[in-house]
RNA sequence: GGAGAGGUGGCUGAGUGGCCGAUAGCAACGGUUUGCUAAACCGUCGUACCGGGUAAACUGGUACCGGGGGUUCGAAUCCCCCCCUCUCCGCCA
């Protein structure tokens, strides 16, 4: 969230920047929340200075045996007033911080102008997507006749949008997510963390998941946890409600499933691996003194991509324009890779940096140089996403006979395969 | 799931109604001393919010001893609910 002395003090400012973002944002009702719950606040606080010397003094007199009954009386009924006051305090702290949590990121100020995806800004293109020679075929065509994908029987136990690797498929899903590790964590200095799979709501409101895109999430009742959308949540709450006092930055990187209910997306892309409720993914997350966090966000950006340029993909990076940014971020880059099959770009990677905003939520502070306390700078990237990335692989790496040939950086993670045939794969289910 | 024990500042650990925002030790930070690493000694050493002050330094106040309620003139301390950790039992990959 953003800082309330920033938009009291700076409210116009805000409002621009909020505004650049096609945000209707009601600042009135939460500048008026704000004004009345600190006039409430000083109200509350100097009776209580009162009670507590009257309490104090009521304490020696008992010392001494005297009579404090009148006192005790007069005490009391501040008490009652006090008791008043704090309510009032209370609901305009919820009502303020309700409306703080729905305010959105400010976009910064290199961040394009734009309302949508339309606007959004080439930044550069890794490759070109080279036309084939015959006519490619999907994903979804190839993954089902080389036995590497099973969506039918994977909607039997749990509907579309789950979907099913098998055989070699599963060892090359498997292998993307290995090899993007070992990447990260031997060349990029990332630290691997596997973390839980579900998270509680104040974790997911300290990412910013919440309260917005509660409906977006799959929700167990029962427990009262979400399972995760991403792994950003469980990492970047590993330092929620903590003073860092480690030496920064800190690099982690994680596998996950991720879980996403895609609610209002009914019918659009529903064949194959492009939009699925289930999909792996290996996540990085930065937590980096404020000053740092832009060239950060470059540097998150190219381990991303690094990852493409080994396995030898088409991609292009694209500077998002403020109207198609995150809730939570400030800047956010994507990259997409070129899938021939769908003849499309696919969205593989989303990197952001959240400046102070997840950090504010989450209660993630740490120790400045002048040993001052002051909120981190969160950022995180997938480094990449997993059906699609193998979307790409599998289109990408087809031959006119339908075989598949797969990235030479794979190769080792594959037991030394190279090439993905037809029957060779088949493991009949 | 059942029974018991416990959750106090970065860590260890005192504190069972007012003298406690909290003893002590360690760690950390600043300094002094010593020929270096080290040690010794002195000092500093929680966070948030409200107010004063220049959005600094500093300063007045309020709150916080797992979380939320309650009793009381007054709660880390008493009561209730919840969460978490540990031990034993049960169940189980």
């Amino acid at each position: 969230m953003l800082d309330i002395k920033l938009i009291r003090e700076r409210e116009a400012e805000v409002r621009m920047a909020l505004e650049r973002r096609g945000a209707a944002t009601n600042l009135e009702a939460l500048l008026q929340a704000d004004q009345k719950r600190r006039r409430l606040v000083t109200e509350v606080e100097s009776l209580k200075r009162r009670r507590n010397a009257a309490s104090e003094e009521i304490g020696k007199l008992k010392k001494t045996g005297q009579d404090t009954a009148a006192r005790q009386v007069a005490v009391k009924a501040i008490g009652a007033q006090i008791a008043a006051l704090d309510d009032q305090v209370q609901q305009m702290d919820r009502k303020l911080n309700s409306l703080l949590l729905m305010i959105p990121n400010m976009p910064h100020k290199s961040v394009p102008d734009g309302k949508s995806a339309a606007d959004n800004q080439v930044v550069r293109t890794f490759g070109e997507p080279k036309p084939l020679v015959f006519k490619p075929k999907t994903h979804a065509e190839l993954g089902e006749s080389l036995g590497l994908l099973d969506f039918g029987r994977a909607a039997r136990m749990a509907g579309a949008g789950f979907p099913m690797y098998v055989g070699l498929g599963a060892r090359l899903e498997r292998a993307l997510v290995q090899f993007m590790l070992d990447l990260h964590v031997k060349e990029h200095g990332y630290t691997e963390v596997s973390t839980p799979f579900v998270c509680n709501s104040a974790a997911m409101t300290g990412t910013g998941q919440l309260p917005k895109m509660a409906e977006d999430m799959y929700y167990i009742p029962t427990d009262d946890l979400y399972l995760i959308p991403t792994a950003e949540v469980p990492v970047t709450n590993i330092y929620r409600e903590e003073i860092i006092e480690r030496p920064l930055p800190i690099y982690l990187t994680a596998y996950s499933p991720c879980f996403r209910r895609e609610a209002g997306s009914a019918g659009r892309e529903t064949r194959g691996l492009i939009r699925v409720h289930q999909f792996d993914k290996v996540e990085m997350v930065k937590f980096v003194e404020p000053e740092t966090s832009y060239q950060e966000l470059e540097t998150l950006v190219a381990n991303a991509e690094d990852v493409l340029q080994r396995l030898g993909l088409t991609y292009r990076v694209l500077a998002l324009c403020a109207g198609d940014i995150s809730f939570a971020a400030a800047k956010c880059y994507d990259i997409e890779l070129w899938a021939p099959g769908q003849a499309a770009w696919l969205e593989v990677s989303s990197c952001s940096n959240f400046e102070s905003f997840q950090a504010r939520r989450a209660g993630i502070r740490y120790r400045t140089k002048a040993r001052k306390v002051d909120y981190i700078h969160t950022l995180n990237g997938s480094g990449v996403a997993l059906a699609r990335l193998m979307v790409a692989i599998l289109e990408n790496g087809q031959t006119a006979d339908g075989a598949i040939i797969l990235p030479e950086a794979i190769v080792p993670y594959m037991g030394g395969l190279r090439r993905l045939e037809p029957g060779q794969t088949g493991t009949k289910l």
